[in-house]
DNA sequence: CTTGAGCGG
């Protein structure tokens, strides 16, 4: 089976590589790494307003914390490029419906990341979108005390366009070295969709849904029959980033979402037959009674 | 595995 990188229990830190990994795959990596340093310093060096990045082979500014847990992936990441961001770095298209994304109007240039798993850093996240060449920094938002990664972070992009690409290209897809789909959306002012007062969400309750359906799959499911949809949300536990098997799906019209829990109710989504119910504990629309 | 751990400095 799978060898032990470390026999004798000792976590290694950032130390030689296991020996699972031939020397070819290291040297992409490194490579990688590098090009990946160049860039930003290219970038740094084109806005000339952060202050110059040292050289590569410098070392992350921030240190590793040992932690207790066991990290289920390991360290090395392997340069993967999602087709649809490909597509979009190859001819950056400039939508007119940007005005009407909800991080819009104003030059908001960060993305919010959520459903970060605690061994995907800064370095991770740089990975995952330096092929966009259009990030300019990453963050994970960690814990003061613990310094554990609170499951969260932010990314900066050179342009509110870039951002949006990136949001379009990536958010649904898979991560690298990880059985979960990114988890994007505009960063705090005015963001994407969370509660707004006056605009009350009616939420319906999804389960049994098969493992491979995603937040994408599980809107489009509803979207072309009721056209208040505004987005659904799949449920994953955050420790082994596997889908729990339900899910949410938000209407803007509360009308729509009591036709979509008979109409929808036992019909296929992918592979199997939708559960629908009411949702309990966020926003159902009904606010429960004292 | 059936009711969501979602906004920093």
């Amino acid at each position: 089976m799978m060898q032990q990188p470390s026999p004798n229990g000792v976590p290694q830190q950032m130390a030689a590589p296991p020996p699972t990994y031939d020397q070819q795959q290291q040297n992409q990596y490194l490579q990688y790494q590098q090009q990946l340093q160049q860039q930003q310093w290219m970038l740094a060096n084109q806005q000339q307003q952060q202050q110059q990045q040292p050289p590569p082979q410098q070392q992350q500014p921030y240190q590793y914390q040992a932690q207790p847990q066991a990290q289920p992936q390991q360290m090395y990441y392997q340069q993967q490029q999602p087709p649809q961001a490909a597509a979009a770095a190859a001819q950056p298209q400039y939508s007119a419906a940007a005005a009407a994304q909800p991080g819009g109007a104003d030059g908001v240039c960060t993305l919010w990341i959520g459903d970060l798993q605690v061994w995907m850093d800064e370095q991770y996240l740089m990975n995952c979108f330096a092929y966009t060449g259009e990030m300019t920094n990453a963050k994970v938002i960690r814990n003061k005390q613990s310094g554990q990664s609170e499951g969260y972070g932010f990314i900066d992009f050179v342009s509110h366009a870039a951002a949006e690409r990136a949001l379009q290209a990536y958010n649904g897809t898979g991560m690298p070295n990880a059985e979960q789909n990114y988890r994007l959306n505009w960063a705090s002012p005015g963001a994407g969709e969370k509660r707004s007062d006056g605009t009350p969400d009616f939420t319906i309750f999804v389960g049994d849904l098969a493992p491979d359906v995603t937040d994408q799959v599980l809107q489009q499911t509803f979207s072309p029959h009721y056209p208040s949809v505004k987005g659904a949300k799949i449920v994953t536990d955050m420790m082994t980033g596997r889908a729990k098997g339900y899910g949410f799906v938000r209407f803007g019209d509360e009308g729509e979402q009591v036709r979509a829990m008979h109409e929808m109710n036992g019909k296929y989504c992918s592979t199997r037959p939708m559960r629908i119910g009411p949702a309990n504990k966020k926003n159902t629309g009904k606010p429960a009674i004292p």
